[in-house]
DNA sequence: TGTACATCAGTGAACGCGCGTTCACTGATGTAC
DNA sequence: TGTACATCAGTGAACGCGCGTTCACTGATGTAC
């Protein structure tokens, strides 16, 4: 699979982000080991300590790629002006679906195994330019609002950002709510537009 | 402190449930082990098995309580008369929000432990109830936009359940959203006004 | 081009640990007479 | 009321397991001459 160029495995560190990957979307977020990592790259457990400074650090890894991926994904649905101001926001839940779906591995390692963002400064940092993507989406599309009525950016957008999060674990996975007889993407959807509409950024009949 | 009657240790089997619960308070539904649990109860490991099958069991007991405080929490709030349907789903965000805060031990273990609601039929059966006390008082809701334009009940439930979800998820722990300068609260109850606004159920300038 | 040496990625064995679970037991409690 | 017996909640020791981490090592690779 992986090319074998260079030193003995060629490239290790990048195995075993993958190989940890597939371990956490088979697994789940709980059941992830480092050894079971290790072991799914073809290599013994103790050579992880190569190129990280133990099981912490390599969950860290893959979570602050899952925030570089998630930020990327957020920026180009935000998109520079290509999209009406208006859409942004419900292309910005579309896209926080898709990634969650795509990428079901770094999702988890960033929302739900439990791992600390403060730990581990390159992490904290990702999260916060994804946030700051998001933020700045809002306050594109606040200016859109009569002023004086207009709640602050950071408010709305974390509403949306609630809402998608909220729609991926209660309805993408085996939740509660995964009875309702609704696609997640249907159920945000139309929630971002019942919302927006609340805004006044939609006709009231859309 | 839990009254020693009747047999040898009196109540074990509640004794249990609350010693797990503080551990997983303190732990993390993670970090929750059944170990911890029956020596926080003051007991050997092995007698946790006169109780619960096994850890599992344990765990779904704690969730399977967890949904019936939560059903009940949800049934007080959306009333039965005594609130303005309108005000519903806002007092149903804030019994959320205050039902994560006060419970935090049998939230995690409902949403956060991994535990599959199929496993436990008692546990599947009180979920249930618990989404339908919600569905319930969308359906109250739902009387009161124009037909026609009126969403399925089940749809704008999923909605505020949403909402409510990830704003605890994201702004009531250490998750990315956490340095967003707002309280919960007034992140919840200004989303689902707005929410509520975008149905037409609020007038737009409220 | 060929040889000697240094580097260092990955090995393999070992560690101590806490885990969930089992099992024969024991002794306090409840019950029958 | 008193005694003999049955019950069964909780004990304590043991198990096998997988875990994260360490350490001295080895041997393939890169480099200097």
């Amino acid at each position: 699979m992986t090319p074998k160029r260079g030193y003995h495995h060629g490239n290790l560190r990048e195995a075993l982000v993958e190989a940890a990957l597939k371990v956490i979307e088979q697994q789940g977020p709980q059941g992830f080991s480092l050894s079971d990592a290790a072991k799914s790259a073809g290599v013994t457990p103790a050579a992880v300590y190569r190129h990280f400074s133990g099981k912490e650090d390599l969950l860290a890894e893959i979570a602050r790629r899952g925030f570089e991926i998630f930020a990327a994904a957020m920026a180009a649905a935000t998109g520079d002006g290509r999209i009406a101001a208006l859409r942004t926001f419900e292309a910005t839940g579309r896209a926080y679906l898709a990634f969650a779906r795509a990428y079901p591995g770094h999702y988890m390692a960033m929302f739900e195994s439990g791992i600390s963002l403060n730990a581990n400064p390159d992490l904290a940092r990702a999260a916060d330019r994804a946030r700051a993507i998001f933020t700045r989406a809002a306050e594109a599309l606040s200016e859109h609002i009569p002023a004086g009525r207009r709640p602050p950016a950071a408010m709305f957008s974390a509403h949306i950002w609630a809402m998608s999060h909220g729609v991926v674990e209660l309805y993408s996975r085996g939740a509660p709510g995964a009875r309702v007889p609704f696609a997640p993407e249907d159920i945000l959807e139309s929630g971002i537009g019942i919302y927006l509409r609340g805004l006044g950024l939609l006709p009231p009949d859309a």
